[in-house]
DNA sequence: TCGGAACGCAACAGGCCTGTTCCGATATAC
DNA sequence: GTATATCGGAACAGGCCTGTTGCGTTCCGA
């Protein structure tokens, strides 16, 4: 959305990027829809007007991939002495990010009309989702070469049983009041020692 | 919504209720919003006129209402010989609903809509979730008084991690091809055997 | 200093949805 | 048979959103 060639004339101003995703964030934070969503709301609620809106992004498509990029933090470096610890670190970083509310109404609104957005969807599984879990892989493929985890495991499994939880709770947004690495530690404990008496 | 007092008249047809309640379900199937549906569309796709509708729900809250009721399956009889036999079904039968992709976008519509949608945010917590995790827990709680799982753990929590693989998929939307008897089989596996080599 | 671009503000037509009101036709209870 | 309630179809005003255009103003590079 750059014109062509940067000649002269004035130059936009970042803040209204920044006013304009973050407005989004508030409202689908708040409880609106992408689909429902309008441009005039968005544009109220950052205090820009409308015309600089249209100016940056064609559709509301494009602004919402600009939205995605924005809560798409970097993974942090999880590399532990055990895979248990990295396990634990893994998803304490995950509920940290549900606890974003912001965030995760946009993921629930993301998910919820994807059949609409499906360019959105795809870049969220692409650049959100699996990274995330691949790094959650390897890092189970690491616990079995050190002999720490059964090699008999299914590996997709045991990370679905391991952030099943967790994205239970984004998807049905009832995240509060959890406290990251306890509640991590507690369910890898948990996924270690099985539920069965010995 | 019906008169207070029934003397004459021609009868209400009670294919138009079911009618618009399948148009509900197909659209938001299609990737409709709640907020986003129009009494117009809703009318048009079940083949009534939107007076009817209008006869019927003052709004499109009461008439997702009635719509989350026709969703609402009673809970089979889950009395198996075993708690892990039990949790497998009680699994499966949740799989089952999931692999409806209908309801399955009906209640992520709903999630995502909660603010919009209080009411029909609590009947759907009262009515659907709380009865199913309540059977949950009573299974579980009844394995430990077995001596077939271990009495020091969480009951929630294992609740948790057993239904959350099912309900992240839900929530994710990528419930196809799961065969629910053999899923619900390989979690109850794991999470009773635990992923820690010995 | 001067051209070019972004800024806010306003207006416009076109479309869709709502909520309500008519109508004539049809079905049902008393 | 008559009163009553439903049915489908149509119309209406009012509101909101879109996409575009125009305007004077502000900023910035050449």
């Amino acid at each position: 959305m750059q014109p062509a060639v940067r000649l002269a004339g004035r130059r936009r101003d970042p803040r209204t990027d920044v006013a304009a995703i973050e407005a989004v964030l508030d409202l689908v934070g708040s409880g609106a829809t992408l689909s429902g969503l309008s441009l005039v709301t968005i544009a109220d609620r950052a205090g820009v007007s409308r015309n600089s809106l249209y100016r940056r992004w064609k559709t509301k498509d494009e602004l919402y991939l600009d939205v995605l990029d924005a809560i798409n933090k970097p993974l942090p470096d999880l590399r532990r002495p055990t895979a248990r610890d990295e396990l634990i670190a893994h998803l304490a970083v995950l509920i940290e990010r549900t606890l974003d509310n912001r965030a995760s109404s946009m993921l629930r609104a993301l998910l919820a009309e994807a059949a609409a957005f499906p360019e959105l969807h795809r870049r969220y599984f692409d650049e959100i989702v699996t990274p995330r879990r691949e790094a959650s892989y390897q890092i189970i493929r690491r616990g079995i070469a050190a002999g720490e985890i059964r090699p008999d495991i299914d590996v997709a499994l045991v990370n679905e049983v391991l952030v099943g939880p967790i994205l239970a709770r984004l998807g049905s947004g009832g995240t509060e009041g959890l406290d990251p690495v306890q509640t991590s530690r507690r369910i890898v404990d948990l996924v270690y020692a099985g539920v069965q008496a010995s």
